[in-house]
DNA sequence: AAAAAAATATGATAATTGTCATACTTTTTC
DNA sequence: GAAAAAGTATGACAATTATCATATTTTTTT
Protein backbone atom coordinates (compact mmCIF):
# COMPACT_ATOMS: atom_id res chain seq x y z
CA UNK A 1 0.00 0.00 0.00
CA UNK A 2 1.15 3.38 -0.79
CA UNK A 3 1.97 6.27 1.28
CA UNK A 4 -0.28 9.20 1.68
CA UNK A 5 2.65 11.87 1.41
CA UNK A 6 3.79 10.30 -2.05
CA UNK A 7 -0.31 10.25 -3.45
CA UNK A 8 -0.84 12.63 -6.25
CA UNK A 9 -4.80 11.77 -5.66
CA UNK A 10 -5.20 13.57 -2.62
CA UNK A 11 -3.90 17.11 -4.16
CA UNK A 12 -7.51 16.99 -5.98
CA UNK A 13 -9.38 16.82 -2.90
CA UNK A 14 -10.05 18.72 0.39
CA UNK A 15 -7.22 16.11 1.63
CA UNK A 16 -4.52 18.75 -0.10
CA UNK A 17 -5.06 21.18 3.21
CA UNK A 18 -3.68 18.18 5.12
CA UNK A 19 0.29 18.65 6.78
CA UNK A 20 2.99 16.14 6.94
CA UNK A 21 2.46 14.78 10.19
CA UNK A 22 -1.40 14.18 9.37
CA UNK A 23 -0.99 12.70 6.16
CA UNK A 24 1.53 9.91 7.86
CA UNK A 25 -1.00 9.29 10.66
CA UNK A 26 -3.43 8.74 8.46
CA UNK A 27 -1.17 6.49 6.04
CA UNK A 28 -0.93 4.26 9.23
CA UNK A 29 -4.30 3.52 9.49
CA UNK A 30 -6.43 3.84 5.83
CA UNK A 31 -6.74 0.88 4.36
CA UNK A 32 -6.93 0.17 0.46
CA UNK A 33 -9.90 -2.04 -1.39
CA UNK A 34 -10.35 -2.53 -4.91
CA UNK A 35 -14.57 -2.51 -5.39
CA UNK A 36 -16.13 -4.13 -8.87
CA UNK A 37 -18.17 -2.49 -11.17
CA UNK A 38 -21.68 -2.91 -9.72
CA UNK A 39 -20.68 -3.54 -6.15
CA UNK A 40 -21.59 -1.40 -3.35
CA UNK A 41 -19.95 0.80 -1.22
CA UNK A 42 -22.61 1.90 1.29
CA UNK A 43 -26.42 2.00 1.22
CA UNK A 44 -28.90 4.72 2.14
CA UNK A 45 -29.41 4.49 5.55
CA UNK A 46 -26.05 2.83 6.29
CA UNK A 47 -23.51 4.78 8.93
CA UNK A 48 -20.22 5.67 7.58
CA UNK A 49 -17.12 4.54 9.72
CA UNK A 50 -14.92 6.89 7.17
CA UNK A 51 -14.25 8.40 4.15
CA UNK A 52 -13.34 7.02 0.98
CA UNK A 53 -10.81 8.74 -1.18
CA UNK A 54 -11.14 7.40 -4.98
CA UNK A 55 -7.94 6.90 -6.49
CA UNK A 56 -9.21 5.44 -9.45
CA UNK A 57 -12.49 4.76 -11.56
CA UNK A 58 -16.02 6.02 -10.34
CA UNK A 59 -19.59 5.51 -8.43
CA UNK A 60 -23.03 6.74 -8.88
CA UNK A 61 -24.77 8.09 -5.63
CA UNK A 62 -28.41 6.99 -6.00
CA UNK A 63 -31.79 7.19 -4.28
CA UNK A 64 -34.67 5.40 -4.07
CA UNK A 65 -38.04 7.23 -4.57
CA UNK A 66 -41.11 7.03 -3.50
CA UNK A 67 -42.31 5.25 -6.47
CA UNK A 68 -39.47 2.60 -6.74
CA UNK A 69 -37.38 4.11 -8.94
CA UNK A 70 -33.45 4.37 -8.29
CA UNK A 71 -32.74 7.73 -9.43
CA UNK A 72 -28.58 8.87 -9.88
CA UNK A 73 -27.92 11.88 -7.84
CA UNK A 74 -24.51 12.29 -9.22
CA UNK A 75 -20.91 10.91 -9.87
CA UNK A 76 -17.77 10.69 -7.60
CA UNK A 77 -14.73 10.33 -9.68
CA UNK A 78 -10.88 9.77 -9.10
CA UNK A 79 -9.70 12.23 -7.25
CA UNK A 80 -12.96 12.72 -4.76
CA UNK A 81 -13.76 12.23 -1.44
CA UNK A 82 -17.03 10.43 -0.44
CA UNK A 83 -18.53 9.99 2.65
CA UNK A 84 -17.17 13.64 4.58
CA UNK A 85 -21.26 14.79 4.69
CA UNK A 86 -22.23 11.68 6.66
CA UNK A 87 -18.75 11.54 8.63
CA UNK A 88 -18.50 15.30 9.80
CA UNK A 89 -22.59 15.53 10.55
CA UNK A 90 -22.37 12.53 12.07
CA UNK A 91 -25.28 10.97 10.44
CA UNK A 92 -26.41 8.04 8.12
CA UNK A 93 -25.97 8.51 4.54
CA UNK A 94 -29.17 9.30 2.52
CA UNK A 95 -28.08 7.80 -1.02
CA UNK A 96 -26.31 4.77 -1.66
CA UNK A 97 -22.71 4.56 -3.36
CA UNK A 98 -21.96 1.58 -6.41
CA UNK A 99 -18.97 1.32 -8.66
CA UNK A 100 -20.43 2.02 -12.10
CA UNK A 101 -16.49 0.48 -13.29
CA UNK A 102 -13.91 -1.27 -11.28
CA UNK A 103 -12.52 1.14 -8.39
CA UNK A 104 -9.72 1.51 -6.35
CA UNK A 105 -9.97 3.79 -3.24
CA UNK A 106 -8.42 4.63 -0.39
CA UNK A 107 -10.58 3.94 3.27
CA UNK A 108 -10.37 6.66 5.71
CA UNK A 109 -11.03 5.94 9.56
CA UNK A 110 -13.27 8.62 10.77
CA UNK A 111 -11.45 9.38 13.81
CA UNK A 112 -8.82 10.76 11.60
CA UNK A 113 -10.71 12.36 9.76
CA UNK A 114 -12.63 14.48 12.56
CA UNK A 115 -9.38 14.82 14.38
CA UNK A 116 -7.97 16.77 11.26
CA UNK A 117 -11.10 18.52 10.49
CA UNK A 118 -11.23 19.67 14.36
CA UNK A 119 -7.30 20.61 14.44
CA UNK A 120 -6.54 21.82 11.28
CA UNK A 121 -8.63 24.96 10.37
CA UNK A 122 -7.61 24.98 6.63
CA UNK A 123 -8.84 21.24 6.41
CA UNK A 124 -11.89 22.04 7.59
CA UNK A 125 -12.10 24.67 5.54
CA UNK A 126 -11.43 23.04 2.44
CA UNK A 127 -14.22 20.22 3.01
CA UNK A 128 -16.65 23.00 4.02
CA UNK A 129 -16.15 24.57 1.04
CA UNK A 130 -16.29 21.24 -0.77
CA UNK A 131 -19.99 20.74 1.14
CA UNK A 132 -21.09 24.34 0.20
CA UNK A 133 -20.15 23.56 -3.47
CA UNK A 134 -22.00 20.81 -3.37
CA UNK A 135 -24.90 22.10 -1.86
CA UNK A 136 -25.09 25.35 -4.48
CA UNK A 137 -24.85 22.29 -7.30
CA UNK A 138 -27.55 20.54 -5.53
CA UNK A 139 -30.29 23.56 -5.13
CA UNK A 140 -29.29 24.58 -9.04
CA UNK A 141 -30.05 20.86 -10.22
CA UNK A 142 -33.59 21.12 -8.06
CA UNK A 143 -34.72 23.74 -9.80
CA UNK A 144 -34.01 22.38 -12.95
CA UNK A 145 -35.54 18.70 -12.16
CA UNK A 146 -38.98 21.38 -11.32
CA UNK A 147 -38.95 23.55 -14.25
CA UNK A 148 -37.39 21.83 -17.27
CA UNK A 149 -39.18 19.08 -19.13
CA UNK A 150 -37.48 15.98 -20.07
CA UNK A 151 -36.01 17.06 -22.96
CA UNK A 152 -34.14 19.98 -21.18
CA UNK A 153 -33.21 17.37 -18.56
CA UNK A 154 -31.51 14.71 -20.96
CA UNK A 155 -29.47 17.49 -22.64
CA UNK A 156 -28.14 18.66 -18.67
CA UNK A 157 -27.62 14.57 -18.26
CA UNK A 158 -25.63 14.29 -21.20
CA UNK A 159 -23.48 17.61 -20.74
CA UNK A 160 -22.83 16.77 -16.92
CA UNK A 161 -21.81 13.04 -18.30
CA UNK A 162 -19.84 14.78 -20.62
CA UNK A 163 -18.39 16.75 -17.78
CA UNK A 164 -17.42 14.43 -15.55
CA UNK A 165 -16.36 11.84 -18.01
CA UNK A 166 -14.64 13.41 -20.63
CA UNK A 167 -13.93 11.90 -24.24
CA UNK A 168 -12.22 9.52 -25.88
CA UNK A 169 -10.00 9.04 -28.34
CA UNK A 170 -13.12 9.23 -30.67
CA UNK A 171 -15.09 11.61 -29.18
CA UNK A 172 -17.63 9.45 -26.79
CA UNK A 173 -18.12 10.37 -23.16
CA UNK A 174 -16.00 7.74 -21.64
CA UNK A 175 -18.71 6.42 -19.18
CA UNK A 176 -20.78 2.98 -20.37
CA UNK A 177 -24.74 3.42 -18.41
CA UNK A 178 -27.59 1.87 -19.42
CA UNK A 179 -30.42 3.23 -20.63
CA UNK A 180 -32.28 2.50 -17.15
CA UNK A 181 -29.58 4.44 -15.63
CA UNK A 182 -29.41 7.50 -17.72
CA UNK A 183 -33.48 7.36 -17.16
CA UNK A 184 -32.83 7.25 -13.72
CA UNK A 185 -30.45 10.73 -14.16
CA UNK A 186 -32.74 12.19 -15.92
CA UNK A 187 -36.18 11.38 -13.91
CA UNK A 188 -38.18 9.47 -16.76
CA UNK A 189 -39.85 6.56 -17.75
CA UNK A 190 -37.15 4.14 -19.08
CA UNK A 191 -39.23 4.21 -22.95
CA UNK A 192 -39.38 7.46 -23.10
CA UNK A 193 -35.76 8.42 -22.48
CA UNK A 194 -34.94 6.02 -25.30
CA UNK A 195 -37.21 7.89 -27.63
CA UNK A 196 -35.66 10.60 -26.76
CA UNK A 197 -31.98 9.67 -27.57
CA UNK A 198 -32.86 8.29 -30.58
CA UNK A 199 -34.66 11.22 -31.49
CA UNK A 200 -31.69 13.57 -30.30
CA UNK A 201 -29.76 11.24 -32.62
CA UNK A 202 -31.85 11.39 -35.56
CA UNK A 203 -31.66 15.59 -35.26
CA UNK A 204 -27.72 14.99 -35.46
CA UNK A 205 -27.19 16.27 -32.00
CA UNK A 206 -25.85 12.97 -30.72
CA UNK A 207 -23.99 9.81 -32.31
CA UNK A 208 -24.82 6.70 -30.58
CA UNK A 209 -22.98 3.36 -31.21
CA UNK A 210 -24.50 1.08 -28.31
CA UNK A 211 -23.83 2.51 -24.66
CA UNK A 212 -21.04 5.37 -26.39
CA UNK A 213 -22.80 8.42 -26.44
CA UNK A 214 -20.92 11.57 -28.59
CA UNK A 215 -22.40 14.84 -27.93
CA UNK A 216 -21.79 16.08 -31.92
CA UNK A 217 -21.94 20.09 -30.45
CA UNK A 218 -21.43 21.32 -26.66
CA UNK A 219 -23.09 24.64 -27.80
CA UNK A 220 -26.20 23.20 -29.48
CA UNK A 221 -26.89 20.91 -26.39
CA UNK A 222 -26.62 23.94 -24.16
CA UNK A 223 -29.25 25.31 -26.31
CA UNK A 224 -31.12 22.18 -26.29
CA UNK A 225 -30.88 22.55 -21.99
CA UNK A 226 -31.75 26.34 -22.29
CA UNK A 227 -34.99 25.59 -24.25
CA UNK A 228 -33.87 27.10 -27.51
CA UNK A 229 -34.34 24.15 -29.53
CA UNK B 1 -30.88 47.53 20.12
CA UNK B 2 -30.80 44.53 21.96
CA UNK B 3 -27.61 43.17 23.15
CA UNK B 4 -26.54 39.40 21.62
CA UNK B 5 -25.95 37.89 25.27
CA UNK B 6 -29.61 38.47 25.92
CA UNK B 7 -31.05 37.91 22.72
CA UNK B 8 -33.36 34.20 22.56
CA UNK B 9 -33.41 34.36 19.04
CA UNK B 10 -29.70 33.12 18.43
CA UNK B 11 -30.36 29.75 20.47
CA UNK B 12 -31.83 28.12 17.19
CA UNK B 13 -29.30 28.39 14.73
CA UNK B 14 -25.75 27.88 15.28
CA UNK B 15 -25.07 31.16 16.56
CA UNK B 16 -25.57 29.16 19.94
CA UNK B 17 -22.06 27.57 20.36
CA UNK B 18 -20.74 31.26 20.28
CA UNK B 19 -19.00 32.28 23.78
CA UNK B 20 -19.61 35.39 25.98
CA UNK B 21 -16.73 36.95 24.41
CA UNK B 22 -17.89 36.26 20.85
CA UNK B 23 -21.42 37.81 21.29
CA UNK B 24 -20.07 41.04 22.96
CA UNK B 25 -17.85 41.36 20.23
CA UNK B 26 -20.24 40.88 17.48
CA UNK B 27 -23.22 42.81 19.44
CA UNK B 28 -20.73 45.72 19.02
CA UNK B 29 -20.97 45.50 15.29
CA UNK B 30 -24.51 43.93 14.15
CA UNK B 31 -26.81 45.99 13.07
CA UNK B 32 -30.61 45.99 13.02
CA UNK B 33 -32.97 46.03 9.72
CA UNK B 34 -36.71 46.17 9.08
CA UNK B 35 -37.70 44.75 6.11
CA UNK B 36 -41.26 44.80 4.42
CA UNK B 37 -42.97 41.99 2.63
CA UNK B 38 -42.36 42.23 -0.90
CA UNK B 39 -38.44 43.41 -0.43
CA UNK B 40 -35.39 42.18 -1.56
CA UNK B 41 -32.56 40.66 0.87
CA UNK B 42 -30.39 40.29 -1.66
CA UNK B 43 -30.03 38.72 -5.89
CA UNK B 44 -28.73 35.41 -7.40
CA UNK B 45 -24.82 36.71 -7.96
CA UNK B 46 -24.63 39.08 -4.82
CA UNK B 47 -21.61 38.56 -2.82
CA UNK B 48 -22.51 38.68 0.47
CA UNK B 49 -20.76 40.79 3.27
CA UNK B 50 -22.38 38.94 6.50
CA UNK B 51 -25.17 36.71 7.27
CA UNK B 52 -28.41 37.50 8.16
CA UNK B 53 -30.16 36.35 11.27
CA UNK B 54 -33.87 36.35 11.59
CA UNK B 55 -35.12 37.73 14.23
CA UNK B 56 -39.25 37.93 12.96
CA UNK B 57 -41.03 36.84 9.50
CA UNK B 58 -39.71 35.11 6.90
CA UNK B 59 -38.33 35.13 3.51
CA UNK B 60 -38.20 33.00 0.40
CA UNK B 61 -35.73 31.81 -1.46
CA UNK B 62 -35.75 31.75 -4.96
CA UNK B 63 -33.93 31.21 -8.78
CA UNK B 64 -34.82 32.25 -11.77
CA UNK B 65 -34.97 28.97 -13.98
CA UNK B 66 -33.43 28.73 -17.24
CA UNK B 67 -37.18 29.34 -18.98
CA UNK B 68 -37.83 32.43 -16.80
CA UNK B 69 -39.82 31.49 -13.99
CA UNK B 70 -38.67 32.05 -10.58
CA UNK B 71 -38.51 28.58 -8.58
CA UNK B 72 -38.88 29.01 -4.75
CA UNK B 73 -36.47 26.84 -3.24
CA UNK B 74 -36.68 27.02 0.43
CA UNK B 75 -38.70 28.91 3.22
CA UNK B 76 -36.06 30.87 5.91
CA UNK B 77 -37.77 31.84 8.64
CA UNK B 78 -37.68 33.24 12.32
CA UNK B 79 -34.72 31.85 14.18
CA UNK B 80 -32.60 30.60 10.82
CA UNK B 81 -29.76 32.06 9.75
CA UNK B 82 -29.13 32.92 6.16
CA UNK B 83 -26.06 33.66 4.13
CA UNK B 84 -23.68 31.26 5.86
CA UNK B 85 -22.96 29.01 2.83
CA UNK B 86 -22.08 32.28 0.66
CA UNK B 87 -20.05 33.82 3.31
CA UNK B 88 -17.53 31.02 4.25
CA UNK B 89 -17.57 29.74 0.70
CA UNK B 90 -16.43 33.00 -0.58
CA UNK B 91 -19.00 32.76 -3.13
CA UNK B 92 -21.47 34.83 -4.39
CA UNK B 93 -24.96 33.64 -3.60
CA UNK B 94 -27.05 31.70 -6.10
CA UNK B 95 -30.45 32.00 -4.43
CA UNK B 96 -32.26 35.79 -4.17
CA UNK B 97 -34.00 36.45 -0.62
CA UNK B 98 -37.47 38.11 -1.02
CA UNK B 99 -39.38 38.78 2.33
CA UNK B 100 -42.89 37.21 2.41
CA UNK B 101 -44.13 38.90 5.25
CA UNK B 102 -42.70 42.19 7.62
CA UNK B 103 -39.02 40.78 8.49
CA UNK B 104 -36.96 41.69 11.46
CA UNK B 105 -33.11 40.81 11.34
CA UNK B 106 -30.06 41.27 12.10
CA UNK B 107 -26.75 41.60 9.73
CA UNK B 108 -23.62 40.31 11.37
CA UNK B 109 -20.58 41.48 9.28
CA UNK B 110 -18.86 38.95 7.50
CA UNK B 111 -15.39 38.99 9.07
CA UNK B 112 -17.30 38.28 13.01
CA UNK B 113 -18.33 34.94 11.26
CA UNK B 114 -15.41 33.90 9.37
CA UNK B 115 -13.11 34.72 12.90
CA UNK B 116 -15.13 32.94 15.09
CA UNK B 117 -16.10 29.88 12.41
CA UNK B 118 -11.85 29.52 12.84
CA UNK B 119 -11.24 30.60 16.08
CA UNK B 120 -14.37 28.48 17.50
CA UNK B 121 -14.62 24.94 16.94
CA UNK B 122 -18.12 24.27 18.20
CA UNK B 123 -19.28 26.71 16.40
CA UNK B 124 -17.56 26.20 12.76
CA UNK B 125 -18.75 22.29 13.46
CA UNK B 126 -22.42 23.84 14.23
CA UNK B 127 -22.84 25.57 10.89
CA UNK B 128 -20.88 22.57 8.79
CA UNK B 129 -23.71 20.66 10.65
CA UNK B 130 -26.49 22.80 9.09
CA UNK B 131 -24.88 23.23 5.96
CA UNK B 132 -24.46 19.38 5.38
CA UNK B 133 -28.36 19.34 6.42
CA UNK B 134 -29.43 21.48 3.77
CA UNK B 135 -27.51 19.46 1.57
CA UNK B 136 -29.40 15.99 2.87
CA UNK B 137 -32.25 17.98 2.32
CA UNK B 138 -31.75 19.43 -1.34
CA UNK B 139 -30.62 15.96 -2.39
CA UNK B 140 -33.78 14.38 -1.19
CA UNK B 141 -35.88 17.75 -3.20
CA UNK B 142 -34.04 16.55 -6.20
CA UNK B 143 -35.24 13.10 -6.49
CA UNK B 144 -38.48 14.19 -5.14
CA UNK B 145 -38.85 16.86 -8.44
CA UNK B 146 -37.46 14.41 -11.25
CA UNK B 147 -39.25 11.77 -10.01
CA UNK B 148 -42.64 12.92 -8.84
CA UNK B 149 -45.30 14.17 -10.87
CA UNK B 150 -47.31 17.03 -10.38
CA UNK B 151 -49.97 16.47 -7.84
CA UNK B 152 -47.40 14.27 -5.27
CA UNK B 153 -45.15 17.75 -5.33
CA UNK B 154 -47.94 20.06 -4.79
CA UNK B 155 -48.51 17.82 -1.62
CA UNK B 156 -45.07 17.79 -0.53
CA UNK B 157 -45.00 21.67 -1.06
CA UNK B 158 -48.21 21.75 1.09
CA UNK B 159 -46.50 19.63 4.44
CA UNK B 160 -43.33 21.67 3.66
CA UNK B 161 -45.19 24.68 4.40
CA UNK B 162 -47.62 23.46 7.03
CA UNK B 163 -44.02 21.74 8.50
CA UNK B 164 -42.45 25.28 8.34
CA UNK B 165 -45.16 27.84 9.13
CA UNK B 166 -47.44 25.58 11.36
CA UNK B 167 -51.29 26.35 11.62
CA UNK B 168 -53.42 29.30 12.74
CA UNK B 169 -56.04 29.02 15.56
CA UNK B 170 -58.51 27.65 12.48
CA UNK B 171 -56.16 24.81 11.59
CA UNK B 172 -54.86 27.37 8.39
CA UNK B 173 -51.46 27.16 7.50
CA UNK B 174 -50.14 30.34 9.26
CA UNK B 175 -48.50 31.95 5.59
CA UNK B 176 -49.97 33.40 2.49
CA UNK B 177 -48.96 32.52 -1.15
CA UNK B 178 -50.28 33.50 -4.23
CA UNK B 179 -51.17 30.85 -6.51
CA UNK B 180 -48.25 31.98 -8.84
CA UNK B 181 -45.66 31.45 -5.92
CA UNK B 182 -47.11 28.04 -5.09
CA UNK B 183 -46.54 27.00 -8.87
CA UNK B 184 -43.21 28.14 -8.40
CA UNK B 185 -42.74 25.80 -5.16
CA UNK B 186 -43.69 22.74 -7.20
CA UNK B 187 -42.68 23.81 -10.57
CA UNK B 188 -45.72 24.02 -12.76
CA UNK B 189 -47.82 26.01 -14.36
CA UNK B 190 -49.49 28.43 -12.11
CA UNK B 191 -53.59 27.46 -14.09
CA UNK B 192 -52.36 23.63 -13.57
CA UNK B 193 -51.78 24.57 -9.69
CA UNK B 194 -54.93 25.93 -9.17
CA UNK B 195 -56.64 23.20 -10.93
CA UNK B 196 -54.68 20.63 -8.87
CA UNK B 197 -55.61 22.96 -5.85
CA UNK B 198 -59.27 22.80 -6.18
CA UNK B 199 -58.99 19.34 -6.73
CA UNK B 200 -57.42 18.60 -3.79
CA UNK B 201 -60.51 20.75 -2.53
CA UNK B 202 -63.08 18.82 -3.82
CA UNK B 203 -61.42 15.60 -2.84
CA UNK B 204 -61.40 16.97 0.90
CA UNK B 205 -58.39 17.01 1.13
CA UNK B 206 -57.43 20.37 1.92
CA UNK B 207 -60.03 23.64 2.71
CA UNK B 208 -59.66 26.83 1.08
CA UNK B 209 -60.46 30.23 1.75
CA UNK B 210 -58.62 32.70 -0.62
CA UNK B 211 -55.15 32.49 0.37
CA UNK B 212 -55.78 30.64 3.11
CA UNK B 213 -54.71 26.73 3.26
CA UNK B 214 -55.81 24.23 5.39
CA UNK B 215 -54.87 20.73 5.03
CA UNK B 216 -57.37 18.52 6.74
CA UNK B 217 -55.50 15.34 7.02
CA UNK B 218 -51.91 15.06 7.01
CA UNK B 219 -51.95 11.38 6.76
CA UNK B 220 -53.82 11.53 3.50
CA UNK B 221 -51.43 14.29 2.29
CA UNK B 222 -48.60 11.93 2.76
CA UNK B 223 -50.07 9.39 0.94
CA UNK B 224 -50.90 11.40 -2.33
CA UNK B 225 -46.80 12.59 -1.81
CA UNK B 226 -46.09 8.78 -2.05
CA UNK B 227 -48.56 8.10 -4.98
CA UNK B 228 -50.80 6.53 -2.51
CA UNK B 229 -54.41 8.07 -3.77
C1' DA C 1 -66.96 54.50 -4.94
C1' DA C 2 -65.53 53.84 -9.64
C1' DA C 3 -61.87 52.44 -12.63
C1' DA C 4 -57.89 49.89 -13.40
C1' DA C 5 -54.98 46.27 -12.48
C1' DA C 6 -53.87 42.01 -10.70
C1' DA C 7 -55.07 37.50 -9.27
C1' DT C 8 -57.94 33.51 -9.66
C1' DA C 9 -60.71 30.33 -12.24
C1' DT C 10 -62.32 27.53 -16.12
C1' DG C 11 -62.76 25.69 -20.91
C1' DA C 12 -60.68 23.98 -25.05
C1' DT C 13 -56.95 22.10 -27.04
C1' DA C 14 -52.22 20.67 -27.89
C1' DA C 15 -47.96 18.91 -26.33
C1' DT C 16 -45.53 16.00 -23.33
C1' DT C 17 -44.79 11.94 -20.90
C1' DG C 18 -46.07 7.36 -18.96
C1' DT C 19 -47.73 2.63 -19.48
C1' DC C 20 -48.37 -1.68 -21.49
C1' DA C 21 -47.61 -4.89 -25.12
C1' DT C 22 -44.49 -6.83 -28.05
C1' DA C 23 -40.46 -7.43 -31.03
C1' DC C 24 -35.74 -7.36 -31.66
C1' DT C 25 -30.77 -7.40 -30.05
C1' DT C 26 -27.15 -8.14 -27.07
C1' DT C 27 -25.18 -10.29 -23.14
C1' DT C 28 -24.89 -13.89 -19.88
C1' DT C 29 -25.20 -18.57 -18.36
C1' DC C 30 -24.77 -23.30 -18.62
C1' DG D 1 -22.80 -22.66 -29.02
C1' DA D 2 -27.62 -22.97 -27.64
C1' DA D 3 -30.84 -21.29 -24.28
C1' DA D 4 -32.10 -17.94 -21.14
C1' DA D 5 -32.03 -13.50 -19.49
C1' DA D 6 -31.42 -8.83 -19.77
C1' DG D 7 -31.41 -4.75 -22.32
C1' DT D 8 -33.03 -1.92 -26.21
C1' DA D 9 -36.52 -0.43 -29.42
C1' DT D 10 -41.10 0.69 -31.22
C1' DG D 11 -46.22 1.01 -31.59
C1' DA D 12 -50.59 2.16 -29.57
C1' DC D 13 -52.84 4.42 -26.35
C1' DA D 14 -53.87 6.81 -21.93
C1' DA D 15 -52.74 10.08 -18.51
C1' DT D 16 -50.60 14.20 -17.31
C1' DT D 17 -49.40 18.81 -17.95
C1' DA D 18 -48.86 23.19 -20.63
C1' DT D 19 -50.74 26.82 -23.32
C1' DC D 20 -53.95 30.11 -24.87
C1' DA D 21 -58.30 32.34 -24.55
C1' DT D 22 -61.52 34.27 -21.76
C1' DA D 23 -64.37 35.01 -17.73
C1' DT D 24 -64.76 36.14 -12.95
C1' DT D 25 -63.23 37.79 -8.59
C1' DT D 26 -60.28 40.40 -5.64
C1' DT D 27 -57.17 44.05 -4.75
C1' DT D 28 -55.21 48.43 -5.65
C1' DT D 29 -55.30 53.00 -7.31
C1' DT D 30 -57.30 57.27 -8.15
Amino acid sequence: MGKCEQCIIRKFSSLRALNKEELIRISACKTGQIIKKGEVLFEEGDHLKGVFCIKDGACKLTKLSANGKSHIVKFITKGDLLGQRSVISDESVNLSAIAVNDMEVCFIPREEIMSSFKGNADFSLEVVRDICYDLKNSDDITVNMAQKNVKQRLADSLLYLHDTFGEDTDGFIRIQLSREEIAGMVGTATESLIRMLSDFSKKGLIEVKGKNIKIVSILKMHNVSDGIM
